[in-house]
DNA sequence: TTGTATGCGTTATCAA
DNA sequence: TTGATAACGCATACAA
């Protein structure tokens, strides 16, 4: 209630030196409150130390902090696309791990431009940002080298980079495409097509790509498998042509099936086989990556592979935060397993589905 | 090539300092370079400032520049909860603004705890932030009030916030609910149900409740409707029961039609229906509040009132930045409106849709 | 155990 | 027009 000595709240918060000034000692010792508590500082000074922190509402000024120590406690985020539902659920987890362990996240959305990803990485950097959390496409102009980080700690995130030895964190892939082509075999889909968005080195769905190319093979002549990369300049009758001549090519008796590379692909499978009035569990089988929220609601419900992607965003975070806290090593690898998810889609005519 | 005087990328970035000597100057004529360019600045000097900048690749540090001049360029950014499809693409759209302008976001997701508000504001608010765009409950113990906001600017979005004067930017909600009923009606949808999320105190929601209930009241016999507030805790029988009760009460030949308030609602009647073995557009009609990706995949295509996600995102970040510019006057209020989406789900049986 | 002095990178004030 | 110098808020050698 009573004006402390130096006046603070005057313009703003109150700072080190009010503190000091209210508890009648040095800023140095106010400042050895905060990061050496016990080891170096008596009983009585410390109760009036804290007395006049919490008197004066007394947050240490963490922009100050970087600035002298050199910590921010700030992560770096850089998104290859908001707009992808799978960026934001890794975020979610991410940045949630973030704030546990009390660091704030910065956002930087590239917009799928590659081109601004130097300049992501490098205006993070210059906020003295303590560490990265990348999930980018890795490619293009500026493409990111160890030199680019500025010396800070970084983790991929579903996509790794080229140049780049950071940990990284991801859908185990091979693991996920085996669930998904195995459980279409045994319910009876002979004929397989994965359709994925370009490939364009990005590294997760050149991985998919070759575990469902090395499955089909594996499986010898009991399997037919294809490849279909998909843009999205590409019309909708491009899709159509490729599930019709799928199904036109086929053996009689030989039931055909999609997979899908992400739910960008499944949405436009889904809108195709609408177009075509055909119904998923019985002209064409189907099984995608990623469980979106909707999958249930396209008859008779659509069969997934779903990403962890809390777990990974938060694996992510916890990694970092690892190496942030000084942990050395060669870059670490985690791949979290995916869960299949299996509704009406890929049930052969006489298969059940789990309820849901 | 030759390593400059004071020893640059010794230690990390080169410094005020180094470009200074570098260039043969004082650390007060390189700021000058950057601040007061033109104005106070002899030619040849400001060539071998340019010079030494790029030379040593010199960007200022934000940190350092919000200690000395108070502004960090960053936006501080909290989202109720990121797991919302609306908080995603308002983030996206504001995100961009802000880049563009040269802030940076920080960014702090409440995951619908509304106690956190208050911890958020301040976590942020110690980086410095020059100011805040809010989409938050403004509810709960540590509400916001504007001692909260450390004297800096604010822009509300979707949600207005009891004791803050801050400008505000929304769907127009009264507008987007008059065109959806008055769609539903021109369709022969006599029946109306509204579906919410419980209102809380949640300004859009409320909004919206009482625009439809003003509509239908205003419809006098013509229209009768009635306000359904669903939970997520509820399960999903609450919400058959509540549309089987819609059918039954209604006099024969008067039928019905469900506004859902959003996506998550609509993706429970969506649900619902699906399990009633109903079709949108026959046994009910449909237009929901926002328009997912998926709408159109639902047979025979959601009818939606779209937001203008993007342009909302882009001008609360817009207002925010006129505000740090230093615009005065009172609390200003965007309105934008929404855009029906026309598609199977609110025609009549003699109705036809458009494409898409 | 505590206080003093200095540096972190920048901007602003005041002289020159 | 340019250069010293003092903040900004904090941490850390170093001295006491």
């Amino acid at each position: 209630m009573s004006p402390p000595p130096s006046s603070p709240g005057a313009r703003g918060r109150a700072t080190i030196a009010d503190v000091a000034a209210e508890a009648g000692v040095s800023k140095a010792t106010v400042s050895r409150y905060f990061n050496h508590r016990e080891r170096l500082l008596s009983p009585d000074i410390a109760a009036r130390v804290e007395a006049a922190i919490s008197k004066l509402a007394y947050v240490p000024s963490p922009m100050a902090q970087a600035l002298s120590h050199g910590r921010s406690r700030l992560i770096g985020l850089v998104v290859a696309d908001i707009t992808n539902p799978y960026s934001v659920a890794v975020l979610r987890g991410a940045e949630k791990a973030c704030q546990d362990a009390g660091y704030l996240v910065m956002l930087f959305n590239l917009g799928n431009d590659r081109e601004r990803e130097r300049a992501a990485i490098d205006a993070l950097a210059s906020y003295q940002v303590d560490g990265f959390i990348l999930n980018t496409l890795g490619q293009g102009e500026g493409q990111a080298d160890v030199h680019t980080l500025h010396g800070k700690p970084a983790v991929l995130v579903d996509r790794r980079h080229a140049g780049l030895a950071a940990d990284f964190v991801s859908l185990d892939n091979r693991g996920a495409m085996h669930d998904a082509c195995t459980h279409l075999r045994q319910q009876g889909w002979r004929r397989l097509l994965y359709i994925t968005q370009p490939l364009l080195g990005v590294s997760s769905r050149v991985e998919r790509t070759e575990a469902f190319r090395a499955l089909a093979a594996a499986q010898g002549t009991q399997v037919h498998g294809e490849v279909l990369e998909l843009a999205a300049e590409q019309g909708d009758e491009v899709l159509d042509q490729a599930l019709a001549d799928l199904l036109r090519q086929a053996p009689p008796g030989e039931r055909c099936a999609v997979v899908a590379g992400n739910s960008v692909v499944t949405l436009r499978v889904a809108a195709s086989v609408s177009r075509m009035g055909w119904t998923f569990g019985q002209e064409l089988g189907f099984v995608g990556f990623d469980d979106p929220e909707w999958a249930s609601l396209i008859r008779p419900g659509l069969s997934a592979v779903a990403q962890p992607t809390d777990a990974i965003g938060q694996c992510a975070a916890q990694c970092l935060l690892d190496r942030i806290g000084g942990l050395q090593g060669p870059a670490r690898e985690s791949l979290l397993p995916g869960l299949l998810v299996v509704r009406g889609s890929s049930l052969g005519p006489g298969g059940r589905a789990a309820p849901g």
